[in-house]
DNA sequence: CCAGACGTTGTT
DNA sequence: GTCTGG
DNA sequence: CCAGACGTTGTT
DNA sequence: GTCTGG
């Protein structure tokens, strides 16, 4: 599943990878992103492309709660045609969400090891989401999103099961474009780049804990 | 029709 | 065991 | 995802 | 919002 990940690419090139104008407040590196945290992701809208802040685990607009225990931190893309949950969010908000590496556990004599997973040219990667926003009275919005995944590919598979859906650029225009309405195009573009190279390493067991956040966490662990 | 649920992951 | 907070 | 909390009462 | 169960 993806369940962690960072994102600490410069700002410039943030900007230059996804092809948006950044406004500084819509932008924070980060060594250790948890559910619950409000980050950066991409969606399109009448203006274009643009960043906008969401909280990760996504909370649909029909809650009754605002602390609803339906707050998905992951969609499966196997089953994303068939749930009820994600359908409207499937078909009209889609969304990109940045990232420079993930974190996988990997459990070791009862001790849980993360791992580090990046891509072997570090460039950026844009895992595949879905967005919502829930409004009650009295309340403020709140915008949410949800990282779809995909059963691990081979070289992820020493490592976990699943992995989080990872979209070429080449596919970001259809993706983000909120009236291509043919879903089984977009579960074509989901299952698309599945065999992307990727490299990791062990991490400090910091990583654990959500609070530490810091540059050292993504060093390679030495014995 | 209305009422009620709506999810993923890992571990056992 | 199960939920909340980060 | 992992870490950490998980409760009530009365008094200040 | 959308689907399933009764």
């Amino acid at each position: 599943m993806c369940g962690r990940y960072t994102l600490a690419a410069g700002p410039i090139y943030f900007q230059e990878y996804f092809d948006i104008d950044l406004s500084i407040s819509q932008y924070a590196q980060s060594y250790n992103i948890a559910p619950s945290q409000t980050v950066p992701v991409i969606v399109q809208n009448d203006t274009g492309r643009i960043a906008q802040q969401m909280k990760w685990g996504l909370l649909p607009s029909w809650s009754k709660e605002s602390k609803s225990k339906y707050q998905m931190i992951n969609a499966r893309v196997e089953t994303l045609t068939e749930k009820k949950t994600f359908k409207h969010c499937l078909t009209s908000q889609r969304c990109l969400v940045p990232a420079t590496g993930f974190y996988e556990w990997t459990t070791e004599n009862g001790s849980k090891q993360p791992h580090y997973i990046f891509r072997p040219d570090y460039e950026l990667f844009a895992f595949a989401g879905l967005w919502d926003v829930w409004h009650k009275q009295g309340d403020d919005e709140i915008h949410s999103f949800t990282i779809i995944t995909t059963a691990a590919n081979q070289y992820m598979q020493t490592i976990h099961q699943r992995m989080p859906v990872i979209l070429d650029p080449h596919n970001f225009d259809s993706w983000l474009n909120p009236d291509n309405h043919d879903l089984n195009i977009q579960i074509e573009t989901l299952n698309s780049n599945r065999d992307i190279e990727l490299e990791s390493y062990p991490v400090s067991t910091r990583v654990n804990n959500p609070r530490n956040n810091d540059a050292d966490l993504l060093e390679r662990l030495t014995n």
